[in-house]
DNA sequence: TCAAAAGTGTTAGATTTACACCCATGA
DNA sequence: TCATGGGTGTAAATCTAACACTTTTGA
């Protein structure tokens, strides 16, 4: 065997998840305590090594899947964080990913025996090295891509109201829109299906329920939010 | 000594520079044929193995100036390339990170000396690995960036003709804007500022030089492109 | 009967796009 | 004198943003 860069050094290299979720109109990310040194006990993501047979894409998926139960979810590199000193246990590289699930996906037995919980976006405590500045990159990374890309669904139970749906955009973004023009925007998007069932959970008179339709939207794509 | 990780595996990691550069109203990246194997002879990004002592921005800087001699240039992480066969000497996670210089300042003799050339953007040559991959990430980012953020100045000498920002803008996009649409659009940009120099390199009666007001940009940063 | 959320159009203002001619100069 | 790139303004069309009232129903 023949062993090319054998003058060089290894590093670890580890993936964090920044999984966002949204529950009464607020965007919510998932973090816990860390169960051991160093900085047990100090808010974190989770995360996880690469392992050496595992592409960094699956090294993520495997520590969401870890975590939530969950396969299929939507997720996207954030960018790779690097600073020497950034893990007082060892020299590490990591890969920040985030992700979208739809809160309710999430088993609760699962969230406590991890330990994690739901904290809204604007209430976030100091966290374990460089976790703060993922969430921060990741949050806006996001933010960009919410504008463009039909990703808000993934956020979102299948069926949803528009004024859920306008929620969301607004805890996102962190301003106010104006509801007529908001909706005026949907109707003309026709991957954007009304359907005939009413929800109720959320007033007295109820409200229509759309859905996202994936098909449709692959041939329309014109996205702009 | 404690090693928290040891269970955990390293794995080499390296930067790759997209290096882009702005010549013949083309853009145009630094790209050069492997000196080594694996891969002799395939045409290639530069890049280097990130050290333990370093972090991966400071792997990048000290790979830019191997190569070129130039510091203090504009570099954006473009994110973390991690398939698991993606090089075929050994399992290398590869972080992408974009530059932007004006091709005057890159001297000849450090060219020839590396072996590398400027290729543009639209003619590229089948690559090393996942070379290609990440030379359109890095364009597509920095095609975006360039619209919010007044980088194309790194692209440019510090006196410049409207003509030739037009030209950049051009390249970048792929495609022709209007001339006077794109001129209204600069003098509502005070930090562009005409100085009383002419240019006549490029035509007979001479064309007004512009420059970029650094300090004066920080306080109006009104920019859209 | 009333509080609370759902649903619905119009208009003014701002932004964007299309478009054509004269100027200065060196060859 | 003419070919080449430099420089300039206006009008139509589109997009964006502001704005208020009626409906339904459960408590």
């Amino acid at each position: 065997m023949t062993t090319y860069y054998k003058e060089h050094q290894k590093i670890f290299v580890s993936v964090d998840c920044i999984i966002f979720g949204f529950e009464s109109s607020e965007l919510k990310v998932l973090i816990g305590r860390r169960k051991f040194d160093p900085g047990i006990g100090e808010w974190s993501l989770y995360g996880g090594f690469v392992r050496n047979e595992e592409s960094i894409d699956d090294a993520a998926y495997r520590t969401l899947y870890e975590l939530t139960g969950l396969e299929h979810v939507y997720m996207r590199q954030v960018g790779a964080f690097g600073r020497v000193d950034r893990d007082p246990g060892d020299r590490v590289v990591s890969i920040a990913y985030y992700a979208l699930i739809n809160v309710k996906d999430y088993p609760e037995e699962l969230m406590r025996e991890h330990g994690v919980e739901w904290v809204g976006i604007n209430h976030l405590p100091p966290m374990f090295s460089d976790h703060h500045e993922m969430l921060i990159k990741a949050r806006q990374l996001m933010q960009d891509q919410i504008k463009t890309s039909p990703i808000s669904f993934q956020l979102l139970p299948e069926l949803f109201t528009l004024t859920q749906l306008q929620r969301l955009y607004e805890a996102v973004n962190g301003e106010q829109v104006d509801k007529r023009n908001f909706r005026k925007r949907i109707k003309d998007m026709d991957f954007i299906e009304k359907t005939d069932l009413i929800d109720k959970t959320g007033s007295k008179r109820g409200a229509y329920l759309y859905r996202f339709n994936k098909n449709s939207y692959n041939e329309a794509s014109n996205f702009k939010l």
